[in-house]
DNA sequence: ATCAATGCAAAGAATTTGCATCATG
DNA sequence: CATGATGCAAATTCTTTGCATTGAT
């Protein structure tokens, strides 16, 4: 919920103004409260505002992405689904590798290993994408989806 | 180094051929030690061999990315790059926001939380991404790289 | 020898751009 | 009000496809 809120102030931050477009995307991604291609983001975006333009869409995905407040993740397709970032710019999941499935997890449990690489680098860490592979039960067992 | 023997093994175990193309694309990627995006794949595979269409170059990204073999990542740009995965599966950099500079990393440390996972969600894990961002130490300083 | 994999070039998507207009701060 | 942000639609770039041919096992 305060994902939102996060992002717009980070935004505010970076002296980008708020606009329709922004809020729009935001809200989208927000609500799938999980991954979107480019193209469902459009399509979702268009259905909530039609007057916003596609252009808008992709340079608010630019914007969006080169402050981190949202990222783009692959699964295992050449595809990029976005995602919104916690709080502290973190996300974390598992994706199956057959069924494409995915695992939403909350903690990322890596501050310590974030600790030692600041250490060790010495730079300041903003954020991370953790993302994990396997089968998932269901595809391990039968040969379901395909 | 082992690498890509251990791709193509990877490759031969799912049953497919080894062929010129995924040949080069492999070791186009093996020598870059890093990411590369499509194009500067397409690029260094024309110039490795030009005779290696473009349509094969990505029917040989697709397949390597459903194997797992290679993983997109996403900096903090929208356009992707491509990895190598280690022997095991795995994949850790950081890289700066600002000057998109990478620092790979070999170790992941995230074995002891691995088994968690696979233990509370009941999957094999095969493999994982990690990526950290922050602003490198130069970028942090000065105002240098645009 | 067999059938997966390829190259080619055309089709199709996806993304970006230029510019006049609009809306946020 | 001033400028950043937008919508539109054309231009560009990226990716996929169909099919005859080639090559890895």
């Amino acid at each position: 919920m305060q994902a939102l809120e996060t992002a717009l102030r980070k935004l505010r931050d970076a002296g980008y103004k708020i606009t329709e477009a922004r809020r729009a995307v935001l809200n989208v991604l927000q609500e799938s409260g999980g991954h979107l291609t480019s193209s469902q983001i459009l399509a979702r975006v268009g259905a909530y505002d039609p007057s916003i333009g596609r252009a808008s869409v992709f340079r608010t995905l630019d914007l969006l992405t080169s402050l981190s407040i949202i990222r783009p993740t692959y699964f295992n397709s050449r595809t990029p689904s976005y995602v919104l970032m916690t709080q502290e710019g973190h996300h974390a999941h598992i994706v199956c590798t057959h069924c494409h499935a995915t695992i939403e997890l909350d903690d990322c449990h890596v501050g310590q290993l974030v600790q030692e690489l600041e250490a060790r680098y010495n730079i300041r860490l903003a954020g991370h994408l953790l993302e994990f592979y396997g089968l998932c039960p269901s595809c391990a067992a039968g040969k379901d989806t395909s």
